[in-house]
DNA sequence: CACTCATCCGTACGACTGTGCGGATGATCC
DNA sequence: GGATCATCCGCACAGTCGTACGGATGAGTG
């Protein structure tokens, strides 16, 4: 592959670069889209949004899937920090974080549902 | 792992239900928003929205990345139907593509940009 | 037509991700 | 305290993803 030692369009490389975010700015932003960009856990917010609060199985029982996998996903988004847990008795309830960030469960999870 | 035989609370499965997406549709989605979940694709749309129309060698020195990695992220971005390329010459010009969904560009790539 | 150059493709490789399985943990009930 | 139940953890495995390398493609130039 070439080398392309100089720029052909300096100028367009100067507009790119003063909106480009650095890659460690870019890296925050995908981990938290990373999270979301996956069918489990993206049901799984669709469905703590819906319903408030919900334990595992019910969880499982309501996206079809193993309590394995649901499970699974709620430790990645808790680890995010996404959703919360609640321990009462036996039973883990999980709802969205309180810090859940608004533009994300807005502009991504509501607005892109209508791209289906 | 236990079989969770009964819902613990029927009526929030329910309303669970009624909201969630199925898991072809969620797939659908996620599968746009996983393009967008990469530092290196998110940066490349970055700098089109910025530039309008760039060239791959100019677009990985934006970026400071190899022209492999651009074209890559560029091959990915095209068959998702994201970007657009024009052939002038032996240069390759990208652009964001006419149908680029506006809910992904408003929604996601200009707001959470805010989180970083 | 030979040459150059920007871009692309096929391959291979390391890294990461999601799932299922078996066993552990922690809490309730009697 | 022992039984039971919902949930979690450690492990191993297949599948996917992103990058680097070498070579190919296609367009301009003389």
């Amino acid at each position: 592959m070439s080398d392309h030692p100089h720029p052909v369009d300096p100028a367009a490389v100067a507009r790119a670069r003063e909106r480009l975010p650095s890659r460690t700015t870019s890296e925050k932003v995908t981990s938290v889209l990373t999270m979301i960009a996956d069918p489990t856990r993206m049901r799984l917010l669709f469905a703590l949004d819906a319903a408030d609060e919900l334990c595992v199985g019910d969880l499982a029982q309501a996206l079809g899937v193993s309590e394995d996998a649901a499970s699974y996903g709620l430790r990645m988004l808790r680890t995010a920090g996404l959703v919360h847990r609640r321990r009462s008795g036996r039973m883990v309830y999980y709802r969205l974080a309180e810090g859940f960030p608004e533009p994300l469960r807005q502009h991504c999870l509501l607005r892109l549902a209508e791209l289906g």
